[in-house]
DNA sequence: CTCCTGAATGCACTAGATGCAAAAATGCAC
DNA sequence: GTGCATTTTTGCATCTAGTGCATTCAGGAG
């Protein structure tokens, strides 16, 4: 009967359905321990799925390629920036909203600014950008998450080829500004040590992203001190 | 004798290398042929070996992956932003430069700014961005052509940071701009239709590039019309 | 307890990709 | 031309990701 499953689905406290939800966490925190471990490639579906306890079969219907077991993490972050869009005090421009947001996750050291020194945090960041399937997959997410930031600056009074251009610039510079955090850090940085730095950089880069690139010209390029 | 290869290597006239070449072409001209005919993953390597008349295991000495069959023909081009740079006149801004390189392709209805309604363009982009493993391996071939425009621009005075910011802004605004054309001719457009269109899309993200999006905030964000 | 549904499983199969060694083609020295 | 060394091509075996299908299993409703 779907009506049951569709109602117990939607209140969130079918016992299979959170059954279903730990197996699936459980998979996904097998296979990145071993990946950790031992490298994306280096480590076969066949071996997760013996790991896990489950059939290789099983693992399929849960995640749908080895790069998503990965990736899917991504997903819950995908719409961040445009929340932070959403979430703007009145009156306040959308991109004040999002270097608010962004400076306000290098204090925290969110992972997805590239600022966090844990081991876990550095290693994951490292498997990600130093696994091409994985950071080709990675490109999947990122759109979606510019099409979320689009649509939220269309709501913003953005006309949509603005909203559209505005978004992926964004998410480009922000995605660009986290592989520098992360560099450094790989280059044995602390995230202390970085982090003012890294709050220089993302202010400047949003600086840019207001005052555009032609601000540069009178300088001769040399704005970033 | 590494000497003997070395040489006929770097003067380029070496016969057993233009034999070689010509091989790879063949390959390539098949693969794309059979691609636009039935589908990236209805055309097995398989298919397309005994198309080209060659082994199975000989055709992934040329192209290290099925997708490469096809992405191999953007290596060429992913520079080109930076060869705009570098040729640009003296004492003209870089960013003026690269609009008018784009610019320029628009009215040469270059293919890569997805303006260009041929038959052939046309199935060939929307093979690239319709299938899923061809758009995320693109990924790779669009971040070199960041590298070396971010190279181009620190030649050009701009700082690291700025430099690859930069970059990444102009590329990700430029296929996203090709993205709109195309999707507007796949629509029925033709590409003389869409071309006013199309430059002004041009000129307007070159716009917002120089002056920024906080040019937006007093217009409350239509300055596109 | 019985029945029904959805989840888990096993098995066979396709297809991309790699390693290896034999065979063929090629360019060169004589 | 002949023979030699090197490169290229090829065939074969193998690995792994991913899919389809039919079967089994388990949990919940009646």
């Amino acid at each position: 009967m779907r009506d049951r499953q569709a109602i117990q689905t939607a209140g969130g406290a079918g016992l299979r359905e959170r059954k279903k939800a730990r197996t699936r966490e459980a998979i996904a925190a097998t296979a990145l321990r071993l990946f950790l471990e031992s490298g994306f490639e280096k480590v076969s579906i066949t071996q997760i799925a013996e790991e896990a306890e489950i059939s290789r079969r099983t693992l399929f219907t849960y995640f749908p390629t080895k790069e998503d077991l990965v990736l899917q993490l991504f997903a819950d972050h995908e719409d961040e920036a445009a929340r932070a869009v959403r979430a703007r005090r009145s009156g306040q421009p959308p991109l004040d909203a999002l270097r608010e947001a962004l400076l306000d996750s290098l204090q925290r050291r969110d992972s997805n600014t590239g600022l966090n020194d844990s081991a876990e945090s550095l290693a994951f960041y490292q498997l990600v950008s130093g696994t091409e399937s994985l950071a080709a997959r990675l490109t999947h997410y990122t759109s979606r998450g510019i099409d979320a930031l689009a649509a939220a600056l269309r709501e913003a009074a953005f006309d949509p080829l603005t909203a559209r251009l505005a978004a992926a610039q964004v998410i480009t510079v922000m995605r660009e500004l986290a592989d520098q955090n992360h560099q450094a850090l790989a280059g044995g940085t602390s995230a202390a040590d970085r982090y003012p730095e890294a709050a220089r950089a993302a202010n400047h880069a949003f600086d840019l992203l207001r005052d555009g690139l032609g601000s540069l010209r009178d300088s001769s390029g040399q704005a970033y001190s």
